[in-house]
DNA sequence: TTGAAAGCGATACCAT
DNA sequence: ATGGTATCGCTTTCAA
């Protein structure tokens, strides 16, 4: 329509510099007029790129992951790469497929604190470019956050509340972000007074706090570290249905700052972690396509009223 | 490798049925061994189907949407087809322009709750085939919730608990859910002795609750029926500030059923949505290709601790 | 500066 | 039952 061939209106398009601005500009207005847009699958059929981004979460219902997806989807539209999602219900088994099969669709994929073995993620991360957000493993780019300075925040706190009998609620032993975690904690707490009790493995969910909350009181600590927020909730609220005053009796501290954190009473105090940060991070360490960085985002104590002085 | 053709390739895979036995299965253990799998995006070029599925939602922050996305995202690989995803931030405009970005590349889309006007989304529909989720309009594929049994639930409930004056918090006037929200109350209350008192517009999420609560406490209702309850939450929370005992002063209902519901003190009294339901049956509606369907899922008054008798 | 044509990885038609 | 080949929509040489 615009009276060119179609590696003109390729160029128009793609290489604006080097057409004659006339008839650029006639075949953008064409364009325009149609509502022409290249299909970017045939692009990619000879290009060998994309613009499609893969991403991969373990649980969309844990409100730390949206708040990720909202991070890589933004990151990736202002990159004007599109994204799938895929959610692998917590399964380690569906992730290898799930990515194998977004492989060959995608530029790379973006993987949120998978949960397969180190050995599997490594051939994975060989086959199509990956970043791993919220697990590391050697020589694969990866977003994490301070694990270790979170919990020094949170260890000081409760130190500072006069607590010295601290328990933690583990995750899944199959999660990074866990033994991270017991890894932290296990440092901080062997240089100072406090004596800390291990509780779980529970699953990363509301529930998980329900049902080790009674094992918890049943000990003698005066505070408890969860794995994660949706754990401390669930503590709380069996707390609450228990009679037992939070912080009055025992001091609950979480871990993520899920927006839930301040919407419940009393409001949970808890060891933030870079969400859409790291999405976005994600995203850039992915489409710089860089040797295999390693960034590590600051995480900040939030403390709300679920901490108190030690009874 | 298998010493037949490309043709004999694609048909081992695809049409097992027209191969001979012998040669379907050396075709097939070579593809294993290989770890080969035809190229979606190539295939699309010629088929015209991309395997793909687009999904569209508001905001992910609002934990009614990673119910459905997960919905449609389950049916979706179950029907081995992959899910785009893109968030618009609850910004109506964003709308079109995210849709036509990926129309090319899928099959169909999964718009839930659009914000758009009604013109525009007819337009859009007749590009790419289009179901909608949590929006009716005439002509298009939809799936929503019988809003107006719902709300004959949660307002008969109310009533049997003598509440005479009941309060709504609008959602934003852009959704369509929440208009039919108020259509279906102000039926419902039309026939009854109830006197019906609107507060809002106010954002769908907790501050907007909190924002209108005071309102709604310097009223003289009994009870106050929520736009969703992230609104509903956001009035326990002020309630809470206040001194205001829930549901001694005041009855709190919400409208969605997120799993919040369930996690806070007093545990909110909701009507129930169905959200990973209504996530599969527009994959279903999609892939099904049918005439103009609309699908009205059932809803479900959830009686907890928020709602209580008049005082 | 522009056009012609090859080719990306598949599928589907037409032969054989 | 199998192979040859045109074709999908686009980009990228190579020539003009």
């Amino acid at each position: 329509m615009a009276g060119v061939s179609t590696a003109t209106v390729t160029r128009a398009l793609s290489s604006p510099e080097v057409v004659r601005p006339a008839t650029r500009e006639r075949v953008r207005e064409v364009a325009a007029s149609l509502g022409y847009h290249p299909n970017r699958a045939a692009r990619g059929l000879i290009t060998g790129r994309t613009g499609n981004l893969g991403l991969l979460v373990p649980d969309l219902a844990n409100p730390f992951f949206p708040s990720i997806v909202k991070g890589v989807q933004g990151r990736a539209h202002e990159a004007d790469h599109a994204v799938f999602l895929a959610d692998t219900d917590e399964d380690p088994a569906a992730e290898a497929g799930l990515v194998r099969k977004l492989a060959k669709q995608v530029d790379g994929m973006v993987l949120c604190s998978p949960r397969m073995a180190e050995a599997e993620l490594r051939e994975l991360a060989a086959e199509v470019p990956t970043v791993l957000v919220y697990r590391r493993i050697p020589g694969v780019p990866s977003v994490t956050a301070e694990f270790l300075d979170g919990m020094r925040q949170a260890v000081s706190h409760l130190v500072a509340l006069s607590h010295k009998k601290i328990a933690y609620v583990a995750g899944p032993r199959s999660s990074w972000a866990n033994r991270e975690r017991v890894r932290s904690l296990r440092a901080v707490t062997r240089k100072s007074e406090v004596e800390l009790t291990e509780f779980g493995n529970v699953a990363p969910q509301f529930h998980g706090g329900v049902s080790v909350a009674d094992s918890v009181l049943a000990s003698n600590v005066t505070a408890v570290i969860a794995y994660n927020d949706l754990v401390a909730l669930g503590l709380l609220h069996r707390f609450a249905a228990r009679g037992v005053s939070v912080p009055g009796d025992i001091s609950v501290l979480g871990f993520d700052d899920i927006p839930l954190a301040e919407m419940v009473h009393p409001a949970l105090t808890t060891v933030a972690l870079p969400k859409e940060e790291a999405g976005q991070a994600g995203v850039d360490l992915l489409l710089d396509r860089k040797p295999a960085v390693r960034r590590e985002l600051p995480t900040q104590l939030m403390v709300r009223g679920s901490t108190g002085p030690a009874r």
